[in-house]
DNA sequence: ACCTGCGGGACCTCCCGTTGAT
DNA sequence: ATCAACGGGAGGTCCCGCAGGT
């Protein structure tokens, strides 16, 4: 019983440890001397638990996904309008990119490593379901539709990932999500002081250089 | 002279070999002597060349940036309203990310390089100035201040590069710059079919979960 | 338990291997593959006991400077008059260079490595004590200083140690420390046979060539 | 004429910087490329000369070797009993090692390269020949075998090597030839007190520790 | 004839991820 | 859960050709 106790401390804290190493340096980068140096735990130690590197990194992604997803779970069950609850998910999922090593690792982790799933098939379908309903509901214009909403809300996250970690370093540490927020707002309600320019401003496709 | 000639030929295939590995597996996934191999050069020529992994990376870097903003510097000089000049330079720019190896690598470099600036730099002076013009001309809606107009922008080419990267291996070789292309359209106009849903649809900064 | 001691085992037989080649070759002429491979350790193996060539070098130093100074110091402690322990000490010394591959390599090292203490320090300091206690009890010729016949001291085992050096390969195989011994018995009574000669025998400093 | 005379310098140029860098780094420890650094000579041009690093090497013992028997040649025609002659031609030794980059090189490459001659076979008949001579004129002391003088010749001279090598770094720059002088003196005329007690103070070989 | 730019591999030191013996 | 050892590359340097210009 003391011992399980022990193995699954020194487990949590190797995860920890690595989820600071892999998202800060990827997953080629980080070796694992240095995570189970950060960790406390011998080299040997980390063998025992995880016999492999990549295996460490699938532990380190299930943390971050995890951690994710219980954010997730919690906002689509509250009560509100399917658009405010996509925002929501969207600022949510940006706080804990900012506040949340596995959450940044694992996201890392899912673009380099072969073969991972990538991360926003988690919650491309419960976003893309909350707009289909935002849309039953009449709360989007015509114009726009789902598939492309849904788009643009991947881009968002993106974004907010890479604020979040080049903030790191910088000297105005503003926040990922309160940027998103306010990109929202931007968003919601248009660009231009007249909607009729909309259409000659994007340069249609396969045009080459104006 | 014909050995100068050779030279550049032997530095034009490192340079382009690179990028192509610098792109897909990172500074510290890349070995050179993968570089090498897929340049057709010996390691010994490499080292001539490049005295350093890093040296390798910097003239990756250069090649990529230089062409990224060679794209910009047509874009600006047209004579589009400055608006649209920003919507066309996000859409190169993501045609660009689609197409060029090195573009790809060197966005990837800037941010896994410690100490490098960030690629932003390049380019966000540019998008600030033409809002204020396009502010100027009362082209833009009273709440859409051009400092967060640019945020999106960064936001929206973040997110247009993940799409081309995962693109590479996806079933759907959906193209980054159309992708965006659509996206502009949608938050030029904005999404909310009622504009006064607005203030009630993102979350108060700090709220916490709602 | 007996892991500690098959690692101890293993320790020696590097720190062996090492010291033959460091001696033949010297720092920077011997490679790490080569002692691994002659201590039958793999290089990985190497590299867990010492985890750098300087490292590596430095064990070895340390086990000719502690193997000669175990030989100092059963000598020191013997009842014998000051000058007689002096060059028994040489005499010690030059036969520790000839059959310990150990010490010779700690005075190679000593001179290559940049930034090593000088040998020498380890045992000048006894030897100088030694002198003064000779000239105390009268044993010394009032024109033979102290200091003087220490820098003699210190040629003659640099002398010896290029004769244990250069034997190894000759067909002559005449011990270093025999050839000391005959040197000290020379020097100790003089060479000439007219002592009022040895005034003129030595070119002044500075005098050029005569 | 005018090719060859630049092609002498260039050659020049090389031998001097490769002696400083071999005595300073040994044989395994230079270069090639800081030695045509050193130069001012590309790495072609230095190949151009001497097709091999050993070839370089050779050309500096040369150099080294020819400085040194000039010394030689100027000191044995004196008209010095041979004593005198035998002392001062160690003493022009060490002052050469001293001032002169190519003889320490020498020296130090003809230690450590296989196969190359001793450098002491160099002078050592000549010193051979001096004792002998002293010998016949009654200037050694019965005991004073040639051959014994010659090896402590030989041992004076490696430690007017260390000297001078050690000396470069240190903070009291003591002149290896002036030091020799001193150590001459002392030996001309002997160390001990009385005479009587120098066959006790030699260990006989193989009596082990006392 | 003299020198250089360019390129070729072999190798070296160091580190990494992994595995048995205990 | 550890200690000890392994083998495979990593990046980097070295010594050396060889075609070509001056």
């Amino acid at each position: 019983m003391v011992k399980q106790e022990r193995a699954a401390r020194s487990r949590r804290s190797l995860v920890r440890a690595a989820a600071a190493h892999f998202d800060r340096d990827g997953y080629a980068g980080t070796s694992l001397s240095q995570v189970s140096k950060s960790a406390g735990i011998s080299l040997g130690g980390l063998t025992f638990h995880f016999s492999s590197k990549a295996e460490l990194a699938e532990a380190v992604e299930e943390e971050g996904r995890s951690a994710a997803v219980a954010t997730l779970d919690r906002l689509i069950a509250s009560p509100d309008p399917p658009l405010r609850q996509l925002v929501g998910l969207t600022v949510e999922l940006a706080r804990q990119i900012e506040e949340n090593d596995a959450v940044r690792a694992m996201m890392r982790l899912a673009r380099e490593r072969p073969g991972a799933p990538p991360w926003s098939a988690e919650w491309l379908p419960v976003a893309r379901d909350l707009l289909q309903r935002a849309q039953d509901k009449g709360q989007l214009r015509s114009a726009a539709r789902p598939e492309a909403v849904a788009a643009l809300a991947v881009h968002l996250v993106s974004g907010a990932e890479m604020t979040a970690r080049r903030g790191a370093g910088g000297e105005a540490p503003e926040r990922a999500s309160e940027v998103l927020g306010r990109i929202w707002e931007l968003v919601l309600t248009g660009i231009l002081a007249d909607r009729e320019d909309a259409a000659e401003m994007v340069p249609r496709p396969g045009a080459g250089l104006s």
